[in-house]
DNA sequence: TTTGAGCCGTGAT
DNA sequence: ATCACGGCTCAAA
């Protein structure tokens, strides 16, 4: 089982968008999603050992098809990554990082959050009569799928952003998180 | 607006 | 069992 990967470049987030997959039974398993600096980008794949593809030799239907749906989301379309991917035969294997019984129930209720609104980190606690906001916090940190499981909607109860760390610094990290956030506020 | 103390699930020890 | 660690909160100053 190979793992494979791609990348975009997204001129609205100014990231390059780099995908991890391998294929099991026929079936396209999503491994990671990471939104890297053009100038990082070469580091970020030797660090990782990628094999990395061009997008335009890319044949696989799939990849194909994944770009497509990206490329709606990142020109502002209100698309439900999640749902579209899983509609596609892609498993989006979140398990695998999210071992507990509450980081995959915060997960759930996280993928219930409709494209365009926000919710803060202690209302996502309440789904599950919990008052840890830290602990939601960390679990986001944890997401290895951002943009696809939406944890830039997750904000601070006081409505300011908060942290958006994907192998990010804490700065440009919280700008790109209110990037997403205004993304999603197209009309 | 800025601190400081409380808060809670996780993973490591 | 315990501990330290945070994408957090609340309230006091």
């Amino acid at each position: 089982m190979r793992t494979h990967a791609f990348y975009l470049y997204s001129p609205e987030l100014e990231k390059n968008i780099v995908i991890q997959y391998f294929v099991k039974n026929s079936c396209v398993i999503l491994k990671g999603v990471s939104l890297i600096d053009s100038i990082n980008l070469p580091k970020f794949i030797s660090e990782n050992d990628l094999n990395v593809k061009k997008l335009e030799n890319i044949e696989n239907e799939y990849v194909v098809n994944m770009v497509k749906i990206l490329n709606l989301y990142l020109e502002g379309k209100q698309v439900n990554l999640y749902d579209r991917f899983m509609n596609l035969g892609i498993n989006i294997d979140y398990k695998t990082t999210f071992k507990t019984d509450f980081a995959q129930s915060i997960i759930n209720e996280l993928l219930k959050v409709d494209y365009g609104k926000t919710i803060s980190y202690s209302e996502l606690a309440f789904k599950l009569n919990s008052k840890a906001s830290r602990a939601v916090g960390n679990i986001m940190r944890k997401n290895p799928f951002p943009l696809i499981i939406p944890c830039h909607r997750v904000i601070k109860k006081n409505r300011e952003i908060g942290k958006f760390t994907v192998s990010l610094n804490d700065i440009s990290g919280t700008n790109l998180k209110r990037k997403l956030i205004e993304l999603e506020k197209n009309e």
